[in-house]
DNA sequence: ATGCTATTTCGATGAACGTCGAACAAGCCG
DNA sequence: CGGCTTGTTCGACGTTCATCGAAATAGCAT
């Protein structure tokens, strides 16, 4: 994981709409979503989905998988974890990370 | 923390620059950096260097402390914590997050 | 083949972004 | 005071974005 593949990941989580999504999908679990659930779900019209969920798979945090005529789409785990290890990594790589979020040792 | 601001952060951290800045700051520690010797490090002219610190700081991942003529940059690893600590919320809600990164159990 | 459902692509529009140089403001030093 | 260093604001440019409805496509059932 590269900075630029974080920022790509990153902008494509940036967008309100779209973490809207990847959160949905994510708590859908590994099952995942058609996308026409997801459409009711946030009632959003299924243009504007199409154009996030799109970017969405373009970075990589989410894939998709036809059954018949339905489109499920999932989160791609190994792809957040990645992204949340680069992001502690990067945070802790030299010092800090002593805040803590409460007290932390000295 | 909530879905906007979360969205608002990972916006921020969502470019090339930004998260360049970013990482730079985080790895500067508690000490901080001056806005000078970020802009010799980044090779990035003051101006653009100036806004994207404003958007940072905006977003409240990053905080300002001046010092004489110096104006120290500090990464806000709070912010950063409560950042990752949402997203990691988001990702094991529900189900999922048993994939790992290398094998994870059956 | 026809029709149906599910989803994408197209085209357009207004807004926001990233980038930069030039001018400006703030604060210190001699 | 005069001047230097540090950093911000302004104005502009082209690019990319988010959003939507309408039209097109994909796959299946009849």
């Amino acid at each position: 994981m590269n900075v630029e593949q974080a920022a790509k990941q990153l902008e494509a989580l940036g967008s309100p709409t779209r973490l809207e999504v990847y959160r949905t999908l994510v708590r859908a679990g590994h099952a995942g979503m058609p996308v026409g659930r997801l459409q009711e779900k946030l009632g959003i019209p299924a243009s504007t989905l199409s154009h996030h969920l799109h970017r969405l798979i373009l970075t990589g945090l989410v894939t998709q998988e036809r059954q018949a005529t339905t489109l499920i789409s999932r989160a791609n785990y190994e792809a957040m974890n990645a992204l949340l290890g680069f992001m502690a990594d990067e945070c802790c790589a030299d010092a800090a990370c002593e805040t803590g979020t409460t007290d932390a040792a000295a």
